[in-house]
DNA sequence: GCAAGGTC
């Protein structure tokens, strides 16, 4: 038998197509798909299925001293039991095997994990076979000659994955020790996340530190018969045009001089055209970077590509390579467009062009192709409307680097003004080119009319506008990811995950990422202690030392024993400033969840967290003083900048996801809920009958409103209500509640959310749906037809005897039902 | 529980 091995299932199951001229069919072993036909097996990995780490001993982090794990033993272990296993199996009745992993260094250590794993049940001849795209041809042709594993290589990143751990682990735990932050906000450095946090404090502090300047700028309009066009003052600066008047004098005189101009004489016209070239094909950090100005977040942009590569719209999206194989047929792939709504027009006019050849990038890598659509087709239905807009994307972005350059004219007008020069630089569209197909990109056109040299323009509406130098802007994600790539700082696959970890670590908040006061502090001191790890040199270097064990002029042993040496020195001075340092983080930390003076001593409120993890505002005198505010119990408390007049406290935003919302000064929200009186609005269902208790809409003190039972806590009935707007209880009554229909005012289109207890229902069922619609597999339809069966929640879906329900539901296998519960049921562990 | 790198 032929084992063939692949980094991940989809690549397994396309490679098992092209070899088995689509006779191949798939067993499941240990839940992993297998796929087989004659003598050959194709079993796809989930990336790296080992991973290192340490000994069990060095596991708490109280026990060891941080500096001991430099020395200490390096274990790689299965971190993917069932995929190993799986192998294993297979391994032990196979011939031959073949390590058809992805085309790069990552590609090539995983290649060799699968090797050991192999090599320990048997010793049949492994072989590697490297190819860049799944395609017929490459593939063939990797088999046709297979070649043997590059250990050097694979040595490299294996160089990588110790050097990362160990630095990480020792300068995170020192920290975090240091810091006595232990639980789950350890304080966290590597070498790709402390750079990267680098680059965003380095540019806040450029931004604290920029002191504006004054300047002026003057702008006139320009006419002639009756069109008229903006002009800008300009001036000769030492041979150069500038536009920018640094002194205030100057500005005045010069405005003087153009309020006085009668007309102004056109003393220059220039005219060139200018090729627009149509952009590159998208690697990952060109693709989340036109996501990004389309308002999706780095991770947004690679979910939502992941999810249409995985259904088979688009090739895959982590890539570093900018040109296409040679064996892309373009004129095939847009004749798989012309037959859509959507995309047909314009793929058939790619089509009419003389010649179509695709622009190519400067990278041009082994990994991936860049990404484009597959001729596969998704029918507008199936996307929503995210999904959709990014696919539209993609294919647009594959025809753009197909179609024409745009052409553009610029006119380049000069007139004198009373001895002040004018100037205006027109722009037009001469032929659209690439941009009739990918509209993304800015085509912004800018009249200015086609005047004479020497023609007299008619002068108006002067204008002195006082302006101010701008700091530099911060970082958005896309333009860090730029930034990461261009520094080498992490991969294709990591950088938005690296982004995203800086947020959930608490380093930085909001978008574009600003840090917090804790980043600054962690930042300083890996500055000032172990500046290797927070600069960009560290990956440099150790690309440099990757390449060199790669090539066979260093060895694993040597780079990485030069690596601990280094650290340890490192250690050598932190040891001496721990408290220090320690000291400096729990401050700024501090700082973070500080909210502002307490109303009943002289110290300062922070947001704190109970033992049972929930978030309150108490003070930092305590157990002297026990002033307490409550805030609202979904997400994580974040402080603002914004500070509440009334009471000097800063306020506060929950985070939630998409329920995210300001919750603003705690204070203010338990001082409204004070003052507020309770509505009744009718009887409670639960004990009106017996103890006499009323339905009540109430504004609680956290910032949340309900309606509950006035006998609260004796009775605690409750329904929920939205947390903005104005509620407005209305004389009609609900006849099966008998309780009144309630509007809820929220900016111009009211809310009818009638009876609360219907509303709920309602809303609970909605729930029930959206649980089941969340199994894999699992469509509305097929939601509705088994909530005709009345199995409407997960819990339902888990009691059903599967046979008896796929008799009675149409198109439902009783299979399908189990693989349904078996996810319900691990949801509801989770 | 630490990193960064794969992948879902």
């Amino acid at each position: 038998m032929e084992l063939i091995i692949t980094e991940k299932d989809n690549a397994a199951r396309r490679i098992a197509e092209i070899l088995s001229e689509d006779s191949a069919e798939v067993d499941r072993r240990n839940g992993v798909n297998v796929y087989r036909w004659g003598d050959k097996r194709v079993v796809g990995l989930s990336g790296h299925v080992v991973g290192v780490d340490f000994p069990p001993e060095y596991s708490d982090w109280r026990d060891v001293e941080p500096v001991e794990l430099i020395d200490a033993e390096i274990t790689k272990s299965a971190t993917k039991e069932n995929i190993v296993r799986t192998l294993r199996q297979l391994a032990g009745r196979a011939d031959e095997a073949v390590i058809a992993t992805d085309y790069d260094r990552e590609g090539e250590l995983i290649g060799k994990e699968a090797y050991e794993i192999i090599r320990d049940e048997t010793d049949v001849p492994i072989k590697r076979v490297r190819f860049s795209s799944i395609t017929e041809r490459e593939v063939k042709d990797a088999f046709a000659e297979p070649d043997d594993l590059d250990f050097d290589l694979a040595a490299a990143g294996e160089a990588r994955q110790i050097i990362d751990l160990i630095w990480g682990a020792a300068l995170t735990r020192f920290l975090s020790l240091s810091a006595r932050q232990l639980g789950d906000d350890f304080i966290s450095v590597g070498r790709v996340q402390s750079p990267t946090l680098k680059l965003i404090v380095d540019r806040e502090r450029e931004i604290e530190a920029f002191e504006p300047d004054d300047y002026w700028e003057l702008f006139a309009d320009l006419t002639e018969d009756s069109q008229s066009f903006e002009a800008q003052y300009f001036y000769d600066d030492d041979g150069k045009e500038a536009e920018r008047v640094w002194d205030e004098d100057a500005a005045e005189d010069a405005h003087e001089r153009l309020l006085a101009a009668k007309s102004a004489t056109v003393t220059e016209v220039r005219r060139r055209t200018r090729t627009d070239d149509p952009p590159a094909p998208f690697n990952t950090t060109a693709f989340i970077s036109a996501a990004g100005s389309l308002g999706y977040s780095a991770q947004r942009a690679m979910s939502i590509a992941e999810e249409l590569y995985t259904a088979g719209y688009i090739t895959y999206p982590r890539t570093d390579n900018t040109v296409y194989p040679e064996d892309l047929d373009p004129e095939e792939l847009l004749g798989a467009f012309t037959d859509t709504g959507a995309f047909g027009e314009d793929a058939a006019g790619l089509l009419n062009l003389d010649e179509i050849e695709p622009t190519r990038g400067d990278e041009e890598t082994t990994d991936h192709p860049p990404i484009h659509p597959t001729g596969e087709l998704p029918n507008r239905s199936e996307l929503d409307d995210d999904e959709w807009e990014v696919y539209e994307l993609i294919v647009r972005r594959f025809f753009a680097t197909v179609a024409e350059p745009a052409t553009w004219e610029h006119l380049r007008v000069v007139a004198d003004a009373n001895g002040c020069q004018l100037k205006a630089n027109g722009k037009r569209l001469v032929e659209p080119g690439y941009h009739a197909v990918y509209p993304y990109s800015s085509a912004s056109e800018n009249f200015v009319p086609d005047v004479e040299e020497g023609a007299e323009l008619a002068v108006s509406d002067v204008e002195l506008a006082a302006k101010q130098t701008q700091p530099p802007r911060r970082y958005g994600q896309s333009r860090l990811i730029e930034r990461m790539e261009d520094l080498g700082l992490g991969t294709k696959s990591t950088r938005h995950n690296t982004i995203e970890k800086l947020y959930d670590r608490g380093y930085i908040e909001q978008d574009p990422p600003r840090p917090t006061t804790l980043a600054k502090a962690v930042v300083e001191a890996a500055e000032e202690f172990a500046d290797h790890v927070v600069s960009e040199e560290m990956t440099a270097e150790l690309e440099a030392d990757m390449a060199a064990i790669a090539s066979g002029e260093a060895t694993l042993d040597d780079v990485t024993e030069e690596s601990r040496e280094m650290l340890e020195r490192v250690f050598e001075e932190l040891h001496e400033s721990r408290e220090e340092v320690g000291d400096h983080l729990q401050q700024s930390l501090k700082a973070d969840r500080t909210l502002g003076p307490c109303p009943e001593s002289d110290h300062d409120l922070l947001i704190r967290q109970s033992r049972h993890g929930s978030h309150f505002v108490g003070c930092d005198g305590f157990p002297d003083c026990r002033y307490t505010l409550p805030l609202p119990s979904t997400g994580q408390p974040q402080v603002l900048d914004e500070e509440c007049e009334e009471h000097g406290l800063r306020h506060v935003k929950m985070l939630a996801g998409r329920d995210t919302f300001v919750h603003g000064c705690p204070q203010c929200a338990a001082d409204e809920a004070d003052e507020s009186e309770d509505e009744v609005i009718g009887d409670c269902p639960e004990c009106g009958a017996d103890e006499g208790g009323d339905l009540a809409i109430k504004q609680l003190r956290n910032g949340s409103r309900l309606v509950g039972c006035t006998r609260y806590p004796d009775c605690e009935y409750s329904l929920p209500l939205p947390r903005r707007g104005e509620i407005e209880v209305t004389d009609e009554r609900c006849d099966e509640h008998d309780l009144p229909e309630l509007i809820v005012h929220n900016g111009d289109d009211p809310w009818e959310l009638g009876c609360p207890i219907c509303n709920y229902q309602e809303y609970q069922a909605r729930q029930a749906v959206d649980d089941l619609v969340d199994l894999d597999g699992l469509g509305e339809r097929t939601a509705e037809k088994l909530a005709e069966a009345d199995i409407e929640t997960l819990a339902d879906l888990e009691t059903v005897d599967p046979d008896e329900v796929a008799t009675t539901v149409q198109g439902v296998s009783a299979d399908q039902i189990r693989e349904w519960q078996q996810q319900a049921g691990a949801e509801a562990a989770d």
